[in-house]
DNA sequence: TTGGAATGTTAATAATATTTACATTTAATG
DNA sequence: CATTAAATGTAAATATTATTAACATTCCAA
């Protein structure tokens, strides 16, 4: 059930119109694509998606859990590639998730807009948020190498996370610069990361 | 030019589709609501609001405006409620910071999707987000009771910005206690402050 | 093989933003 | 003060989209 059939089931279309979707979503930097266009794209009938999605926001979702398995794949790939409990790994998966926010800023805001209730979708949420245990695994090997074996790993990757989203979304709307142009956005993410786990091994510069 | 003259011309229709759509964005949650409830709710008809706004997003603009001048007033309101350079005057910033993106969550999202061209509005933003400016303040007078006068606040500031709306971001969208249920944002705030603040003039605790 | 479940299609329907053409009021000007 | 252009309203189109309805085709399990 993944190949084009004869012509007139597609085969896989609740995939192909998310893909469809979300290339549109690139192209424009906007979420507001037609159903009609994502359509047309993978190949069918205004009317088709509704066999898949019961409505727009369903199909939004739909790419928004793509997107934040992008993420979570970058989040793999920046930890295989660092030595591990590093300082330089925990800064890279910084710079990686702002260059995400970045290089794909319509995707990044749509992540965090999930308007659905978050008791139901709480399983799969924690999930797909895979990429941010990388994050507290990380944390937690820089504590231990650090002598430190105390530090609650999952509250200080809270806190880093929530300084590079912060960072990430301020710079997203060229706030993070607003009173001085000189500030670089990894500059400023790397001091704080650096200052807060000082803050609880000691000097890391 | 404020108040309703006799009944064709409002008067001051702009601030009262402003308001009138602040209403709505408060009382749904959302900012879908219809031009034409606006319209309405301002007492007049579903065109008028076109002869003050070019479209949607205008009036959009002008609630954002609005918003924005809100948390800067709050921003002064807490300042003053606290000893000039005190750490408590700056934690109790970001407990406001906090309450107001919870209590006024379809503003405070509202208030960071400006997709004009910075550039143009670059220096009304910067005179809207005094509140920002106010932090600068309480951080280098912080700095400066704590005997270092060497400090960046700008830099600091924005790092406590950041962290702050990271936090705020990440609760909105029930992403903070994603994986510890138990875990508090003012707590995570506070203590991240601290931790920042400590990493410049020592000890903050 | 055959009938129901899935999945597509085309042709409505509906909700909204936005524009057009026309009306009323304001306010500046002679 | 009378006149008229600029502002500001109104009601009646338009246009764009999402979404649904009614009907067609294909798949699959009994």
């Amino acid at each position: 059930m993944s190949k084009a059939r004869c012509s007139y089931h597609h085969g896989d279309l609740r995939n192909a119109l998310i893909v469809a979707a979300a290339e549109l979503i690139e192209r424009d930097g906007t979420l507001d694509f037609t159903m009609a266009e994502a359509a047309t794209r993978a190949g069918v009938s205004a009317a088709a998606p509704y066999r898949h999605f019961a409505d727009k926001e369903e199909l939004l979702r739909g790419v928004r859990e793509l997107a934040i398995l992008g993420l979570g794949h970058a989040a793999g790939e920046t930890v295989s590639e660092h030595p591990h409990g590093s300082l330089e790994g925990i800064l890279a998966m910084g710079h990686m998730y702002l260059a995400y926010a970045r290089d794909k800023h319509a995707f990044f805001s749509l992540m965090w807009e999930d308007r659905g209730d978050i008791e139901e979708r709480r399983e799969k949420v924690a999930e797909e948020h895979g990429g941010f245990m990388v994050l507290v695994n990380m944390v937690q090997a820089y504590c231990d190498a650090h002598g430190n074996t105390q530090v609650n790993s999952l509250h200080l990757a809270t806190q880093i996370w929530s300084m590079g989203h912060g960072i990430a979304t301020l710079e997203a709307n060229q706030l993070i610069n607003l009173f001085d142009r000189s500030i670089e956005p990894e500059a400023l993410l790397d001091q704080s990361v650096r200052t807060m786990l000082a803050g609880v091994v000691g000097a890391a510069a």
